[in-house]
DNA sequence: CCATGAGTTAACCTAATGTTTACACAAAAT
DNA sequence: ATTTTGTGTAAACATTAGGTTAACTCATGG
């Protein structure tokens, strides 16, 4: 399943910084329009309904916090995100504008560098919350769904104690990556806590044996991995 | 129902801005838990399971990078918030910070009108998503109805009181999910009603028993679900 | 053929949960 | 007022399943 590009409008009037930004944001994989002052990014915002919005605050014909109002006063852009883009950095327009309701505010001179941290910040949160599989594993034929603590494989749910879904997820969340056994013990045990060198494969044993299926590999004197 | 204050956990070496912050979301009506350094988080944020974690960059025991990225390698902790809180306001710092899977990476020196203004958009934005309350819910031949205060299952009206009731709401508005017993008390109970451990299981019981269906699995050592 | 690391098994221990009873407290009924 | 009824919590005890260990076996390479 690919997902399809995230679309983004990014409104400001120097065209310097859009086309730094936008080129930048294209890199990434991201859809990206642009608009050249307050009212533009309105209407461009209504044809496309972006999934985010970066508004430069000092704009010509509305400013970004204007923008940013008259797009949350509606309902359909109640869940897009959207950034403060500024170069006032003064604390008193920052909580402003993330309290008009903007998600994050960043400071002029901007670094495409840090911008794009901050977009894919935000858009992983937003895919963690209304994809409640995302967060799960799906590899080959096997499902591994934390929040519901649940893994499933060729649809048949396997029903795994605590530390034995806690290894699996660990394993599953690299697929091919070796952990050593020290990261494994580090990671599901904690560090405090000491046990003896059987314990692990003896939870492993129990996860191949429910799990029914080959794919925890032994690396022999280095550790386990994951690989259907 | 009514909305539980959103519990808050933050870790820094240093007192005073532990105390501060402290003061200051606290005032904002958040629930305010502390540790001063990272291995003290880590243990806090499994006890607790908290909405958000705001974590100093540098740390004893452990920094907040690390700390970040062993509750993020664990299920759990997929869909905490956290924010970074440092001195370093290098970018590289920054993008890392975002990178290894934080919402949100503040500078210090600290503003706390500033971090407030973000922890509210962080929860503004997570609010947004998941908004399931005040509806009926059906499944199967069990249907919840919060407003009249009646379960019904298989047309035969069911009883219960108002602390069961609340707990089978909680579960069955996600069935399938797993809900900590942290999180249940809080949700339930609220976060400052200290009760004794085998309460919540006596709850459970006396639903269990008057819905007369098997629905709520346990899943030991983490918490309770519903599923048909 | 020993040394090393990993697999296997079953027994064991204990933390986590289930169960029951009792009691405080409030609301409703008398 | 007094009784009755129902709810929520605590405390005591029973039970279980998860986690750990230890002893043994197996595989591999020097």
């Amino acid at each position: 399943m690919e997902a399809k590009p995230k679309q983004i409008l990014i409104a400001d009037d120097e065209p310097d910084i859009l086309e730094i930004v936008s080129y930048n944001l294209g890199k990434e994989g991201y859809e990206v329009y642009t608009a050249k002052d307050g009212n533009e990014a309105i209407e461009r915002a209504k044809q496309l309904h972006p999934d985010l919005i970066i508004l430069d605050v000092m704009m010509p014909r509305k400013t970004g916090v204007e923008v940013c109002q008259i797009l949350r006063s509606q309902p359909m852009f109640q869940d897009t995100l959207i950034i403060f883009l500024t170069a006032m950095s003064d604390e008193a327009s920052q909580i402003k504008g993330l309290e008009t309701g903007a998600d994050d505010y960043v400071n002029k001179p901007i670094s495409p560098k840090v911008l794009i941290s901050r977009v894919n910040a935000l858009f992983r949160r937003l895919n963690k919350d209304d994809n409640n599989t995302g967060k799960s594993i799906v590899l080959g034929n096997i499902t591994i769904d934390p929040v519901k603590f649940l893994v499933t494989i060729n649809n048949q749910e396997v029903v795994l104690a605590k530390k034995e879904f806690e290894l699996l997820y660990l394993l599953a969340s690299r697929p091919g990556r070796v952990f050593l056994r020290n990261e494994i013990l580090s990671q599901v045990w904690g560090n405090d806590v000491i046990v003896g060198d059987r314990t692990i494969d003896v939870h492993i044993r129990k996860v191949r044996q429910k799990l029914g299926v080959d794919c925890i590999t032994t690396v022999k004197g280095v550790g386990y991995k994951f690989e259907l």
